[in-house]
RNA sequence: GCUGGUUUAGCUCAGUUGGUAGAGCAGCUGAUUUGUAAUCAGCAGGUCGGGGGUUCAAGUCCGUCAACCAGCUCCA
């Protein structure tokens, strides 16, 4: 008999020999219906596999991600043989499961759309209906790339794998996938599938390579569940920024302007430049020195810094190289130009750190396909700024940096939504990146130091660093799930020796200073957008364009509401009056779908007392009655306190 | 840049086999003077994304350019 210790320490005798389908129907037969996988000494495997030895099991159901992997994944096999039979003609290359469902690649001549979708669709309940079960196999490689001569997208995957590993695959009916697995027993075991939508996708990622079809999709073990999970992708919709912020007058596109050049309106102009305000003076508080730098030089400038090597297609060049005696680019970063004031005396270590700080204006010539509302633009506004420290300086300047960009996001309410990132650079692709690999091997030594002994949670992107040096990036996700960097925070060691930036240090010396170069809330567009979506467009009281609005139930007191909106005007508040003669509540539902915060009601009674009836965003009922300065005192507060 | 989709009034959308554009909301005017999420009536508003082509005739069919959306690649 064998010992199996379950999740939370329960010790089960079993056969020999027995798979973990036939333990957990032991247990019960509700988790053996809602087994997705296992986790055997540690191991996520198939319910098939059979125990042959004293085990800790652990059984896996779609409330475990792993468990929810093994099920999507399993869904994309059966979409997979789904469109093989719809069309015979498709090559297959790879499907995995992702944070939110699943895809699978295919090459196909045919056209692939939305409306195809319904077809593969009905296909899949089929081989759902059918109840295959899925088998694993593994063959020698020989065997494998026979197995699969007429993939040749699967043969490319085998031809990858060692020489004698040993290669395996899983069978369903007529249909073999090469695959790792896990999968789950039978295709039966799928409940509720939905495909969402279809795309193309490059071969491994890599533009150069063919582009082949994708079609996204999920799962659930219950139809409600993909009732509730469609419907909050819906929800989603609703506070896309681009969808929100457009809809609230915050900004808007021409197409006569151009691609990735939001118009900021004045709704959203405000927010930005509350932003700011509250930034540079934050900023200055931390002892930043703001500088005001060119938004373009010549081609001199971005020849010392690389960008002229490295970034090129990045940059907006005016003039031809070839005609004209000067070349100029707009800059699209602020770099190479704050360390022209650097450059500007002598420094001493005494000098240093040195902190710049700039509302910098940048503009990057991004791709065609590549702008998406206010997330990616081409001309966007950063507060940027560059340190110049000496080594012992360096870990508590860079804490420093990072101390002042998380004030920010908790300020902002969006610290809780964020996650850490070391990018790394990738040595196998030097031509993106400047300097040696001692250097970069130093520079992310550094790094690495500070970062642990700091204790930040990161995780690791390779090939993810700036051409000259490794970034903290601090990443967030949008409403779509789809993630950006917010905020950066980077070690340079190289630039400083190519523009000749020194210090005079105690013995004398010459030395070049580090540089970090950092944002402290990122770019107001890209921060803009997820605040929108963060709040639904209902900004705290300290950033909301219009703060309140007052309203008069008849025109009787218009002159009332006239006084209360000036004197919320004199006090700082951003106030409008609503003196239209039309119904209160239909009033109220403009300010409402306009997410003023404050709405102030005025009647009679109101008017007489010199009091208002108070209501609140969001909220039925009024708050109730108060003077006006008793109001004022309230609201005053709520935005210097930036309460949320 | 690549794949697919979309573009009709300020917004959301109708528009039949190609036969010469419609609704609701918003706007304007007038009436209503209102107590908590849509008061009533009238008026005005469109080179159907731009520019070509096919046709007796194009919102509708076919190129092309642009913008927007999803994804890939790239990136703050």
């Amino acid at each position: 008999m064998l010992k199996l210790t379950l999740k939370g320490g329960d010790v089960r005798e079993a056969e020999q020999g027995v798979t973990v389908d036939s333990v957990c129907r032991d247990i019960s037969m509700g988790l053996y219906r809602a087994a997705c996988a296992a986790r055997v000494n540690g191991e996520v495997a198939d319910l098939r596999t059979v125990l042959n030895e004293d085990s800790t099991l652990d059984i896996l159901t779609f409330d475990d991600l792993d468990g929810k992997k093994a099920y999507w994944h399993t869904t994309s096999h059966i979409m997979a043989q789904a469109v093989k039979r719809l069309y015979p003609q498709v090559k297959l290359t790879i499907g995995p499961s992702i944070d939110n469902g699943f895809y699978y690649d295919f090459d196909l001549e045919d056209s692939l759309t939305l409306e195809d979708l319904p077809k593969i669709e009905a296909e899949m309940k089929k081989i759902i209906k059918e109840a295959l079960p899925l088998e694993r196999f593994a063959l020698p490689k020989a065997e494998a790339l026979e197995l699969m001569k007429d993939e040749p997208y699967k043969c490319e995957l085998i031809e990858a794998l060692p020489e004698d590993e040993e290669i395996s695959f899983y069978k369903q009916g007529d249909f073999v996938d090469l695959c790792a697995g896990p999968h789950l027993p039978d295709t039966g075991r799928v409940k509720a599938v939905k495909l969402l939508s279809v795309t193309g996708a490059y071969w491994r990622g890599d533009s150069k390579n063919k582009m082949l079809k994708r079609i996204y999709g999920v799962a659930f073990p219950k139809a409600s569940e993909l009732e509730a999970h469609l419907q909050q992708l819906e929800e989603a919709k609703k506070r896309d920024h681009n969808k929100l912020g457009r809809e609230l007058e915050l900004f808007t596109t021409s197409d006569v302007i151009g691609q990735g050049l939001p118009i900021m309106l004045p709704k959203g102009a405000r927010i930005i430049q509350l932003l700011q305000r509250f930034v540079e003076d934050e900023e200055q508080k931390r002892g930043w020195l703001l500088t005001k730098t060119p938004y373009m030089a010549k081609s001199d400038l971005y020849k010392i810094s690389g960008h002229w090597d490295h970034y090129q297609d990045g940059m907006f060049v005016l003039g031809d190289e070839e005609k004209d005696k000067e070349v100029f680019a707009l800059r699209p970063m602020t770099c190479p130009f704050q360390y022209q004031a650097y450059l500007n005396r002598a420094r001493s270590y005494r000098d240093l750190p040195l902190r710049y700080n700039e509302t910098s204006t940048l503009f990057r010539n991004e791709a065609s396909g590549e702008m998406h509302g206010l997330i990616r633009v081409r001309q966007f506004t950063i507060s940027e700024g560059h340190l110049m420290c000496r080594p012992d300086q360096l870990e508590e300047e860079f804490k420093g940096c990072l101390e002042l960009a998380i004030f920010m996001l908790k300020t902002l309410g969006l610290y809780e939504d964020v996650s850490y990132r070391f990018s790394q650079w990738d040595p196998d692709n030097r031509e993106k990146y400047i300097g040696t690999e001692e250097q970069w091997d130093e520079a992310q030594g550094i790094m690495k130091r500070i970062l642990d002994h700091l204790e930040i949670p990161y995780a690791i992107g390779v090939g993810e660093a700036a051409f000259y040096g490794p970034k903290l990036d601090i990443q967030i996700k949008n409403v779509h799930g789809k993630e950006d960097t917010l905020i950066t925070i980077q070690i340079d060691q190289m630039l400083a020796e190519k523009f000749g930036m020194e210090y005079t240090d105690a013995d004398g010396s010459k030395k070049n200073p580090y540089i970090i170069h950092r944002t402290s809330i990122g770019c107001y567009e890209r921060t803009l957008a997820l605040l929108i979506e963060k709040y639904a467009g209902a900004f705290p009281l300290w950033l909301a364009p219009e703060q309140v609005r007052v309203m008069p139930i008849s025109e009787r007191q218009a002159d009332a509401a006239t006084e209360v909106t000036e004197q919320l005007k004199a006090a700082g508040l951003r106030a409008e009056a609503d003196l239209r003669n039309e119904k209160i509540g239909y009033k109220i539902r403009e300010a409402q779908m306009q997410k003023v915060p404050y709405m102030l009601i005025i009647g009679d009674k109101e008017a007489e007392s010199g009091t208002v009836s108070v209501r609140r965003r969001g909220e039925n009922g009024d708050l109730g009655s108060m003077s006006v300065e008793e109001f004022l005192q309230k609201a005053l507060v709520e935005v210097a306190t930036k309460a949320r």
